[in-house]
DNA sequence: GATACATATGTAGGTATTGACATAGGAGGG
DNA sequence: CCCTCCTATGTCAATACCTACATATGTATC
């Protein structure tokens, strides 16, 4: 099993879902701290009902191509309970714009402002979409966000994480252009 | 190029040093945000030699085996510095801690709990290392971390991020905690 | 003398992921 | 009627990365 495997099935027990809906769900910045392409999550539904953790049947449809809707399993579900809490490896944190950070003193001043103020931005933007959906969180599911055994608890969890993250982001990203503005 | 390239470079540019430095840098923690082992550092050093942006030297040892001291070029220098401001290709967010946090619905409660609170110390004291990381910088080059022509401004700059990240990280986890162990 | 460990450099095989190619039906606009 | 876009499912080749294998020298410990 690899990690999109339950990924895939941690979405799926939410909703049955297609492998075109999974691939929207995963597409940035809607999968937290997830993603794939189709062409990376297709074989793996195919993977994943080959172990009986999911199942398929076709939906027809007239306004658009008919699709496979996949269903979590009995067994899919307690898999990817069970994954939840197993030994988790060292996580591989690799961040490019860290590394051009580490790198700057080599580049031009003002390019690398620039670019600074870009990532500030984009982060501002991705930090402004978490921060609306945990207000959505907050006025839709108030109750739930509070219960563990709720998806919703799940969802909000994982989004507080998206807004630390951005807001974290976003004040280093203009701590750099305040110091590459400096004087 | 490939951005494991790039952070050879980017440590070349400070010191000469060899594919096995090279490797012990890019362990965690000590490499900020950008790790390999040594499977791939060797043959990306022989990559970054044949295009001419690095070259070597071997350094007959007495106490231990010789070594290739590699050291960066004129050209390898103009490459990383440009590259620097280049455009960023949208960073490719994954982590499985949060993943299992949107999944930690169909988990059991009480070792989901003991996970994310063993989350919570290892973030900790990757936390105290970056901070004594900045310590250090503060009061060795206090003058140096102004001076963004200056490596140790960027590893300055790299290091404030490591201190953010985890510190965020760290609160995240504990705040997860509470939640598991409310009621 | 044997064993383990740190230094030092490499290769080989397998996996996860990406980007491009491929096909196809229906909707909407020009 | 053509072109584009969204929906929908798939394959293929290349790449980045990891695990394990492989070798060699010197030091420290039992």
């Amino acid at each position: 099993m690899t990690t999109l495997g339950f990924a895939l099935l941690g979405l799926l027990a939410r909703e049955p879902l297609s492998g075109y809906d999974l691939a929207q769900q995963l597409k940035k910045p809607v999968g937290f701290f997830w993603h794939a392409r189709h062409s990376q999550i297709y074989p793996e539904l195919a993977l994943l009902e080959a172990e009986g953790l999911v199942t398929h049947r076709v939906i027809d449809q007239t306004d658009r191509p008919d699709k496979k809707l996949y269903e979590i399993t009995g067994q899919g579900r307690q898999v990817v309970g069970d994954w939840v809490t197993s030994p988790l490896p060292v996580p591989a944190v690799r961040d490019e714009l860290v590394l051009r950070a580490y790198c700057v003193w080599l580049a031009d001043r003002g390019r690398a402002r620039a670019m600074f103020e870009e990532q500030a931005r984009i982060h501002a933007d991705s930090l402004a979409h978490y921060e609306a959906i945990k207000a959505w969180f907050e006025a839709e599911h108030h109750e739930q966000i509070r219960d563990i055994t709720s998806p919703h608890f799940a969802g909000y969890a994982a989004v507080m994480r998206g807004v630390g993250y951005e807001r974290e982001y976003t004040e280093w990203c203009r701590w750099v252009v305040t110091m590459l503005a400096a004087e």
